[in-house]
DNA sequence: GATAGCGTGAAACAAACGTTTTAAACATTA
DNA sequence: TAATGTTTAAAACGTTTGTTTCACGCTATC
């Protein structure tokens, strides 16, 4: 029993690791604590609710995001670099950003992949809510940084933009599992997980570079 | 009570709306039978199990979807077009027969985003692999029809491309509500579903025909 | 008109869940 | 050492879940 984390960590790092894999609700207290070798009213004494331990879960995990990509961004700020250029690095950095904060524990991206479904589910918007206040600056600065580069289009237009991009690395980390062991076993190819992030970064670019068309009736 | 339907038909109908509005395991056979009207025994002598019923309301959504793209398929690779106006119209097409069947009941879009990402989640292998051999040749000609028209790639590579374009389509789908509520009251926008789903057709051709860059390692 | 068989209704089942309670063990401070 | 606040242990609580049971009503066939 190598059990020199606190309660608190030992519980954070369990719950991590079992949200990533099965979801929020899909996860009982009971397993968390007994993977994390803890007493069950731990979790209430330590996080008050349930809710409360996603909730510290998100930020243990967002903060270390949201510092990394602001110093990335400013990095790249400062940098002269045309649009498609600095498109490209943007993604890249991000890309290293969450591979970074995936070397602990490669389940934390399933998990930023579930926090972001469910920030956009309906019911669960506080949890939307709580996350762009609470990192507004590392938001603004990136989806000030990212329209920079783009093509001239409204801010609405922008909006709509920028959530088609953020499913698109959304659905690939949360399926990223599931997509290695079909790849590996359709095409004999046993990819990484660098190597599918790295993937993305072509398509998210010239995604991000599409022609902007006006809104119309389709019907 | 305008019980016409049948009691399978009822509770099929009140199954898609919850289902896709609060998803499978958050979803209790009670809700699901108490607004269908009908006894909660209903569910397990007409399905069997609660797993049952999910894979029932997934063939009455798939199974006319597929027919209809199949319809279009056919259509689309009789004309004569380029590249590039072939994939519009196939997305297009795509949008289209999704809006036909959002129709009825405009919650069968998030339970299709619902399904698409169970599909894909690990541990639920069974719902992938089930609708990939019941909808195979609808499958088949889908994929076949999409490579014919992007960039010349490996078989892998066309299949990390497929899988990003479906995780654009189904985070914009299952987010739209959440989206649209945003938009409105950020922008002073109050846009429909259609319109919704028509801007995803350029980005999603331009991210198809992104050039391919060879995987390497990234670090 | 009796008799199967199918569908429904209401109740009960066992299991799992989040949460609370109580008491004991621990650490820290006076 | 005594006292105080903090953390853990084990059990129980009340709900909710999916599923099952069993009796009753209906319809169709002989």
């Amino acid at each position: 029993m190598a059990s020199k984390q606190s309660t608190v960590e030992r519980i954070l790092d369990a719950a991590e690791i079992e949200f990533g894999a099965h979801g929020f609700v899909e996860t009982s207290l009971r397993t968390i604590t007994s993977k994390a070798g803890v007493n069950l009213a731990a979790v209430n004494y330590h996080f008050g609710y349930k809710k409360g331990l996603i909730q510290a879960v998100a930020d243990r995990f967002f903060e270390p995001l949201s510092e990394g990509m602001v110093m990335r961004l400013q990095e790249l700020n400062q940098q002269q670099l045309d649009h498609h250029q600095a498109l490209v690095k943007f993604y890249q950095g991000m890309m290293l950003e969450l591979l970074n904060i995936a070397r602990r524990n490669p389940s934390r991206l399933a998990l930023f992949a579930r926090l972001i479904n469910s920030a956009y589910s309906q019911g669960q918007g506080h949890l939307r809510k709580h996350l762009t206040h609470q990192y507004a600056p590392a938001f603004m600065l990136l989806m000030q940084t990212m329209a920079n580069h783009m093509p001239a289009m409204s801010h609405e237009q922008f909006f709509w933009r920028f959530h088609h991009l953020l499913g698109m690395m959304i659905f690939t980390l949360a399926s990223s599992e599931s997509l290695t062991d079909i790849c590996a076993a359709e095409y004999d190819a046993e990819r990484s997980l660098p190597e599918v992030v790295q993937q993305l970064v072509p398509v998210l670019v010239a995604a991000a570079e599409a022609p902007v068309e006006a809104i119309e009736k389709l019907v």
